[in-house]
Parts: structure tokens; C-alpha cells; sequence
DNA sequence: TAGATTGTTAATCGATTAACAATC
DNA sequence: TAGATTGTTAATCGATTAACAATC
């Protein structure tokens, strides 16, 4: 992988990964750290981890590893956390409210400006402290605030309709929590991000099912 | 990949999302599938989709295609969906509850037998039918009821130990939405998987920062 | 039968790992 | 300086794509 050349998901997908641990690293006083030392704590291999932040630039020092402050704040600039992204959620139910309370968006970067919802019990109410507007004025909303990504908790049924307003009123991303592919064109320029707690969860069904079998019929290693 | 050879984790991953694809054709009322129609909408190649489908056997027909209920069917076995596989729920907070009120668990082959909290306020109570005992009955209920998979929702310093008492009381699987990674020795046999919102967001922060660039400094396309 | 499409092997591509000179 | 560890290129490995005979 070439500096600058376009950079893989299997890289991208690893940078959070990278930036969690050096914040735990972080927090636990550990100061500098080598390749080989932050692999073995994530299971990756030190060659892969130099290969992954060579793609950005170098950010270590040869015979000394890299500062853990400094990496970790590279990765934050790369991963965009300082860029005042800002967010809405749509659908104030179970999930969205469970996310509006616990989840932690300033730590990412994200900045929560609202949510929306059509039942009348909670519009015009907050959670905490995140005013809940109705969906009828999602537009207007969104002519007068840049919002960077639409978070999506609605029914099913609803998440196509809800993403290509969020597009349409200028979104750049989707963060798409419904059990539903969205369907965005690619030259949109709008991305989605989806969590799929099904594909998560048949995922591990099928990984306990294999360590199942595993264990009944027990190595018959082909030599 | 030949047949019967250890399945990668990426074929393990698209296996979810072919499952859901078949059931929305299915729903849709389609009969019969080409895997070049089924790669279209899903934004994959012909030859992947056999090539995927090869490590498990031949469930097509040749000069046909798939026929859409017999291949979810295959799919929802491979995946480990009629196991009867069963699990608790450990956290009653906010994600936690939502989880258990909306999260289709059966639709995914799971019964939800119980959750767990140390909150006396919610201990004692049910969750849209499902009970709360306190953590401490924990092990008392797991050596009653064989438990497939404990569903993580405990706050992050909780995590571990929740899940190190689970594997010990013979879990096969954790689901961990916390955004601490579990450190289960791999040869428990216990095997975890993470929904990491942060590492999710994070990637998309990414994603449109990159595609922010991309605007600004339009299309030097390096001919 | 002719046409279509799979199952399966071979070729290509991309990601990971290895190696080592550069240098702190 | 000597030792350690990076940055970076080269080699290897694995996943995806292409090709085509088999066959419905």
C-alpha cells in the first residue's frame, strides 16, 4: 500500500480500533509503545500495523516506537474527530432513546443537534437534553443547521423514505441502525453505515454452531 | 475455497446478509434466482456468490438458478438458526431494554430466557415478558438452563468480569455491545462478538471526511 | 435440442507478512 | 556507539474474479 494511494476498508476498519486501544493505552499511563507490543495486545502483527499507519505517513521514531499521545491524536485527525461533525436521530423509540442517553457522541466527534419522531407523546418533548421535533420539519431543520449525518432508529418500513430526505436535505452520511439495506446511489456522495444486530448475531450463531461440531467430533487434524 | 475447508470470515460474514436478501425476495413473492440477479442486488459478483455458496455444497440447479425458500432455508441451517440456541441478557439499562422490547431474537433463532442487573428498581421486574434477576442468581439460573449466548449490555467496567462469569458457567458465545474488547482466552472455546457503535461512527466519520476532500478538490484523476 | 446457469478449477488481484536498510 | 524499531520494498498468502465444462 502505497502513501496517499487509496486506502483499503480493511485499513479503515481498523482505525477505530486503533484509536480505542491507544486511549486505553492512554489512560493506563503507558507512555510510548512499539509496533510489536500494540499488535500482540490487539492480535495483529507488528508488520501490519506499520503497513496500516504507513498509508497515512510515519508517525513513529525508528529504535523508539510511537508516542501514544501523539499516534492516538494522528488517528483522531484521521479519522476526522476534530472536524465539528454534527448529527440528528430519526425515530425517538426504544433504540433511539437508548442511543440519545448512553451513547457517547462528543467522544467521537459528533455533535447531536436533535431528533425527530411522528408520535405525538414525545414530540415537542427532550431526551436528555436532545429536543424531539416532528418529522414534518426535518427540512427546515436541516436548511438552517449543517448536519454531517442522520442517524437512522425508525421502523423498517420507514427507513428508505427517512434516508433519501436526510440525502436529499444534503446529508453526507447515514448511520443506519433498521434491519434494512438502504438504497442510495453511489453518486450521491452520501455514505451508509450500517449496523445490522441480525447479521451481528447469525454471525455468532454460526460461530458456536462450528465450535459445536468442533467439540463433538473432536481434531481429526489431516496430519 | 474448496469444499468443506475452514470458511473464511468473510464468506462467514456475507452468509447473514444473503439470508436476509432471500427473505426480502421472498417476501417479495420471487421463486427462483440467478446468482448474477442475486449479486446485482446486492452489489456482489455472480462468481462470488457461487463461489461462497461452493464451500457449502450445490444448492443450485444448472440452466435454472436458486429457488429462493430452499436457499434461505440452507443459508438459515448453515447459519445455525433451528438450534434452538438460547440467551440472557446481562445490563437492563437503556440499550439493554431496548434491545429486549424491539430485537427480533426469535426472527434469528434465539429465545430470550432472561436478563440481569444489580438495579434494584428494575431486578424483579419483567421486560416485555422476559424476567430481571439480580446478577448475583446468575450462575443459579445458568446451571438450570442451557444458555448458548450472554447479550453484553453491562456498563464497560463491568464487562469483563460479566464476561468471564458467563464463559465459566459454560456460554458458547458473547454478544458485547460495550465498547471495552473482551479479553476471553482463546482456547475457552468461548467465542465473542463485538458491536462496536463507536468503531461504526468512527468509520463513517472517516468515510465522509474523506468524501469532503474529494469535493473539494475535484477529480485529478491521474489520467 | 438449445439456452441458461451452475459447480468447480484456474488466473488475478489485493491484503498480509517478511525482510532489511535507514535512523533514532 | 550499539541496540532497537521504524519506514518501506519485496514475497507470500488468501480472497475475488474469470473461465468453462457439466448439466438442468
Amino acid at each position: 500500500m502505497k502513501r496517499n494511494a487509496k486506502v483499503s476498508t480493511a485499513v479503515i476498519r481498523r482505525l477505530p480500533r486503533y484509536y480505542r486501544q491507544l486511549s486505553e493505552l492512554q489512560e493506563a499511563g503507558v507512555v510510548r509503545i512499539s509496533s510489536s507490543a500494540l499488535g500482540k495486545s490487539m492480535g495483529l502483527t507488528a508488520s501490519q500495523i506499520r503497513q496500516d499507519l504507513f498509508c497515512f505517513g510515519g508517525f513513529g521514531q525508528q529504535g523508539y516506537g510511537y508516542k501514544v499521545d501523539s499516534l492516538k491524536g494522528e488517528i483522531g485527525e484521521i479519522l476526522g474527530i476534530n472536524q465539528g461533525h454534527t448529527l440528528v436521530v430519526l425515530g425517538a423509540g426504544n433504540l433511539g432513546r437508548a442511543l440519545i442517553k448512553n451513547f457517547k457522541f462528543s467522544s467521537n466527534g459528533f455533535q447531536l443537534l436533535a431528533a425527530f419522531d411522528v408520535d405525538p407523546k414525545v414530540v415537542g418533548t427532550q431526551i436528555a437534553g436532545v429536543p424531539v421535533y416532528h418529522m414534518d420539519r426535518l427540512e427546515e431543520l436541516l436548511a438552517v443547521h449543517r448536519v454531517d449525518v442522520g442517524l437512522l432508529t425508525v421502523p423498517m418500513a420507514a427507513a428508505q423514505e427517512a434516508g433519501d430526505r436526510l440525502a436529499a436535505a444534503g446529508v453526507k452520511g447515514l448511520w443506519n441502525f433498521t434491519n434494512y439495506e438502504l438504497n442510495i446511489p453511489q453518486d450521491s456522495g452520501v455514505v451508509v453505515e450500517s449496523v445490522h444486530f441480525s447479521d451481528s448475531l447469525l454471525a455468532l450463531s454460526y460461530m458456536i454452531s462450528q465450535q459445536e461440531k468442533a467439540e463433538k467430533a473432536p481434531e481429526e487434524e489431516p496430519q
